[in-house]
RNA sequence: CGGGGCGUGGCGCAGUCCGGCUAGCGCGCUUGCAUGGGGUGCAAGAGGCCCUGGGUUCAAAUCCCAGCGCCCCGACCA
């Protein structure tokens, strides 16, 4: 689909924008099985620069890779009680194989929590096997009802981390040290800006002991969750059995958790910095960085040119580079296609930058002229360097204070309401289910996250009035 | 699962009400010529199980019955 028809504006129709850019950058499509998507080469691109950000924290605090099986007993899922309540609506069961009924069914992993927990039971026996930090990248299924791509598909992928440690606080210490590597991975890989904090009992993963999320405030202001990571407590090691000899020699649980971030981060990329023109990239995740279109008329400038062309992509080999020589569309044309795409740079070399040794430079992130330079051919790969910073700078910078902008501290109920109907609303909350329950029946908006930062006071519940300890973020999300 | 909408070249649609001739249009695709510093123009082409099955009829994309699928809204949902 390669339509020179206009985007919808973000203001016009934000989640029409939304679908064609993801289609129109060539990201992702629509599968044939209601609700599925195919990742296109670009989008796993992506979503590969994204792996590689994250894989490379993982393995600096220690982490290990391996894989697990997509298919588990279905009885393993009814282990643990909350579990089971939460995923039961959206699990996919296979039920005939190899042409015979299964004796037990096999559901397709929401998540692994279950088969990791049954096989971390036989691998740990003393306290000398913990702690166990593994990480596994893989997909998983669940049966939503209402699909978008990227955002919320029937299968997605992901990455979830499963580590089981031998106390409390060391279980809990490696829940937030997962939070930060996914918040610093957010804002200094993809430049999205993110609140880390607590998830509401509600809004918990199930069987969770708790919940910390970073959440990030999209282009319409809807909040998306970006990533998870989940203090699990005892409760799958109960269920699992995952029991090692203490160094007193006495029997304990394991202390568990999980921590999942997936392709919707990808969604947040697209709605946190695209435009008008549509996707934006970041330039340390962006497939392709500098993207350069050479400019002729006749055989003779086109030979002038790509030799210039040529000598800038060596220049320029340290990048991820591609030059657009394709003859049969126009250099506006590609103008327009790449900014559709989000390639943070493009150079311009024609027959005028010939004579004088120099390029044309655009940003993607100022559309049009006010993004556009000229720079002489001299030192290109450090000029390059620098823009890309600026761009990624820039980029969170921007983010940043549109959340700030968009996010209001409302003083009463009424300004609550007002409030999340075009932003977030950072409030005090007493922390219970009853007034939680009646914002979401009342504004659409439910808790988003506890952020971990507060200030040193208190104050008293924006719906009921009564003490409240924690300011808690209230929005609309995805 | 409730309400609504839609299935016609790759994509988006018209035609269906009121049955009839070679099933059209835009985009995309192919070829040629010109063009090329912000979505080029002209010309010539290729491409169809009109969702599936059954029925009515001299005749069905069009009418009737059944089924399948998709989309939107709601409910549901880390």
């Amino acid at each position: 689909m390669t339509s020179t028809d206009k985007l919808p504006t973000r203001r016009e129709n934000f989640s029409e924008w939304y679908n064609q850019i993801v289609q129109r950058a060539e990201l992702a499509d629509y599968a044939p099985v209601r609700g599925c998507m195919v990742v296109r080469p670009y989008g796993w691109a992506l979503w590969e620069n994204i792996q590689g950000a994250l894989d490379r924290r993982f393995k600096a605090t220690g982490h290990v890779n391996a894989a697990f099986p997509l298919l588990i007993p279905k009885s393993f899922l009814e282990k643990e009680k909350e579990h089971v309540e939460g995923f039961s609506p959206e699990l996919a069961v296979v039920t005939i194989g190899g042409g015979e009924t299964l004796e037990e069914p096999l559901i397709i992993r929401p998540t692994s929590e279950t088969i990791i927990g049954h096989m971390y039971s036989k691998w740990i026996k003393s306290y000398r096997d913990l702690p166990v930090l593994i990480n596994q990248w893989g997909n998983v299924v669940r049966w939503e009802l209402r699909t978008r791509l990227f955002l919320r598909t029937l299968e997605f992928y992901w990455q979830e981390g499963h580590t089981a440690h031998a106390t409390s606080e060391e279980a809990e210490a490696e829940t937030r040290r997962m939070l930060d590597v996914y918040a610093d991975f957010a804002i200094n890989e993809a430049a999205v800006p993110v609140v880390s904090g607590l998830k509401s009992d509600k809004e918990k993963f199930a069987g969770a002991v708790r919940s910390y999320t970073i959440e990030a405030m999209m282009g319409d202001t809807r909040a998306l969750q970006s990533g998870t990571s989940h203090f699990l407590g005892q409760n799958f090691a109960k269920a699992f059995d995952i029991q090692f000899l203490d160094w007193n020699n006495e029997m304990q649980y394991a202390w568990t958790t999980s921590w999942g971030l997936s392709t919707r981060f990808i969604g947040a990329v697209i709605m946190t910095h695209g435009d008008d023109q549509g996707l934006v990239l970041p330039p340390r995740l962006a497939p392709i960085q500098v993207v350069v279109i050479p400019i002729y008329k006749s055989d003779q400038e086109k030979s002038l040119v790509m030799e210039s062309v040529e000598r800038v992509r060596a220049e320029l080999a340290g990048f991820r580079i591609k030059v657009d020589d394709r003859p049969e569309v126009t250099p506006g044309f590609k103008f327009n296609d790449w900014e559709m795409r989000g390639v943070p740079l493009r150079i311009e070399i024609g027959p005028k930058d010939v004579a004088k040794d120099s390029v044309a430079l655009a940003r993607r992130d100022i559309p049009g002229k006010a993004g556009k330079s000229f720079a002489s051919q001299q030192n290109l790969a450090q000029q390059v360097a620098q823009i890309l910073e600026d761009i990624h700078t820039s980029l969170h910078i921007r983010a940043l204070a549109f959340r700030q902008a968009n996010t209001y501290d409302p003083v009463d109920y009424p300004e609550l309401v007002e409030a999340v109907t075009h932003g977030w609303a950072y409030a005090w909350w007493c922390e219970s289910p009853e007034c939680e329950a009646k914002v979401k029946d009342e504004t659409k908006a439910t808790t988003r996250c506890i952020p971990l930062d507060q200030p040193d006071r208190t104050g008293s519940c924006i719906v009921c009035g009564k003490p409240a300890r924690r300011k808690v973020i209230f929005a609309r999300a995805y």
